[in-house]
RNA sequence: UCCUCGAUAGCUCAACGGUAGAGCAACCGGCUGUUAACCGGUAGGUUGUAGGUUCGAAUCCUACUCGGGGAGCCA
């Protein structure tokens, strides 16, 4: 007989009615009584349970009523109608077989568990209802992002994951060598010498694929990237992680506005495809994890996001009356209070936040023409905070050449960036976007730590 | 990295200077439709680690480790 699946059963139960099924799963809980009992079996295909009822007809009756959380059995039985309320239909069982049992110590009850606890057996907290829905959501969002891109004619580029630049100098990166810390070769000065290392140079973990990206997007016209990023900055808190991954478009004979006319069409496309394909997992989001969730998306869909400028930025929070801690200036870089008071308070939804001094700004953003000001965009979300950063890139290649050399870069690390401005190089823009700061708006979770499967943090690399 | 709070049974917590408890889980038993099932019972602890104060420390002090929240860095 075939095996069918929790999912096949609610969404086609007119034609498995009456009918005799096969169900392979994990026990959630089991209630018993003398001659007969329950069971809730997860198969792993459907958020919901399956409710499994068995009697003494078993021939291993009296094992299956000991049966305990975590248990893998495989069912045999027919579907029938529920007379209980909570479920439209159960599997009344002629066969349970045991297919793997599960030691008394399991940590996982039937009962809430924090989060804190579950971050210590990650490997296990799939199986509860929250990671469940969590990951089956981060699944369907990367699929949503990829038919987003692709249906308006991206191409999805693999950047490298090992790189010799630190580019934007976006952070900290994780070194990559294959040196012996034994006896680590060192020139002049006592400077480590990594002529003898793997690649003949400093590499690392990429922070950023962007300009990789921009490599691509001068031959392509629209780009995306969609993968891990790497910074080793000892960030301890709910929204960073050391390993996250990151979607990066880039697009051609393209300005701001265009970066953020893309980035506001995918946030409200990818929060449509969320609701619409897992709605079982986005109403728990909404009971259990986040009662304002579905307010806060539906809101986002129908609203247009609000675009300000870095200046009316720093004139709302000036006129807002409102103590913060840290000074509001024009000049000095918003602090996460500012940011939370704009879209939280102030305008209640995402917000554009653009035109940033240069000074705080990375050394690509295009310049305004106002000689104080880039074309940078930010995207602050409630709740989250920054979940997008994007800017215009500086095609021409004197004012790039000027800034880099400004800041002290060395040009020739970077000879083939400033070569795509030499060669044809149009306007063009892009942002990066925080995939798991994503999942966590769209499922309301708080620590990025869950919405991870095996998150990378300061002092954390179990699993 | 800084500030702050915390660490007690497998889990969630109580006890706040004087013999460490409860609910759930586990185990044993009961129960003819359960829904975090219910009812009775059994077992389960060098109170995060190392020092110190005290007649006496889970409780007070110090350091460390790990965790939560806030900040910085950012996505």
């Amino acid at each position: 007989m075939e095996t069918s699946t929790v999912k096949e059963l609610f969404n086609r139960s007119g034609d498995y009615l009456n009918k005799r099924v096969r169900i392979n799963g994990w026990v959630r809980t089991v209630r018993s009584s003398k001659e007969f009992g329950f069971i809730e079996l997860n198969d792993g295909s459907f958020f919901a349970n399956l409710q499994v009822v068995y009697d003494e007809s078993l021939s291993n009756h009296k094992e299956v009523a000991k049966l305990i959380t975590g248990t893998a059995i495989s069912v045999t039985g027919e579907l029938v109608k529920s007379p209980g309320a909570k479920q439209p239909f159960e599997l009344k069982a002629e066969s349970i077989i045991i297919e793997g049992s599960c030691a008394a110590d399991y940590p996982l009850q039937k009962k809430r568990h924090s989060f804190e606890f579950l971050r210590q057996v990650a490997h296990l907290r799939p199986r509860t209802n929250t990671f469940s829905a969590v990951f089956r959501v981060r699944s369907l969002v990367a699929y949503a992002i990829h038919k987003f891109f692709q249906e308006r004619g991206f191409v999805y580029v693999h950047t490298p994951i090992i790189t010799g630049n630190d580019a934007e100098g976006a952070g900290e990166m994780f070194r990559v060598t294959t040196l012996n810390f034994d006896k680590i070769p060192r020139g002049v000065e006592n400077v480590v010498d990594f002529s003898g290392d793997f690649f003949g140079k400093e590499t690392g973990l990429t922070v950023s694929g962007q300009l990789e990206a921009e490599a691509y997007c001068m031959a392509f016209g629209k780009v995306y990237t969609f993968g891990p990023t790497f910074r080793a900055e000892n960030s301890n808190t709910p929204r960073h992680a050391a390993e996250f991954w990151m979607i990066e478009p880039e697009i051609a004979f393209a300005g701001l506005d265009d970066s953020m006319d893309l980035a506001e069409d995918m946030l409200k496309c990818v929060i449509s495809y969320s609701l619409e394909h897992a709605p079982e997992e986005m109403r728990f989001f909404n009971s259990f994890i986040d009662k304002a969730l579905f307010q806060r998306l539906e809101n986002v869909i129908k609203s247009d996001f609000e675009r300000i400028t870095y200046s009316q930025a720093i004139d709302i929070l000036i006129n807002s009356r409102e103590q913060f801690e840290y000074p509001v200036k024009w000049g000095l870089d918003l602090q996460t209070e500012h940011e939370r008071f704009l879209t939280e308070k102030h305008f209640n939804k995402p917000v554009f936040v653009t035109g940033y001094p240069k000074e705080i700004k990375a050394f690509y953003m295009r310049q305004n023409d106002d000689g104080k000001t880039v074309a940078a965009m930010d995207l602050l979300v409630p709740g989250v905070g920054e979940i997008i950063g994007g800017s215009q890139r500086e095609e021409r290649f004197d004012y790039l050449e000027k800034r880099m050399a400004k800041l002290g870069f060395n040009m020739q690390d970077y000879w083939w960036y400033l070569d795509l401005r030499k060669y044809g190089g149009a306007c063009h823009a892009g942002f990066g976007l925080g995939f798991e700061r994503l999942i966590m708006y769209l499922t309301g979770m708080t620590n990025i730590r869950d919405v991870i499967p095996f998150p990378r943090t300061p002092k954390n690399a179990e699993f």
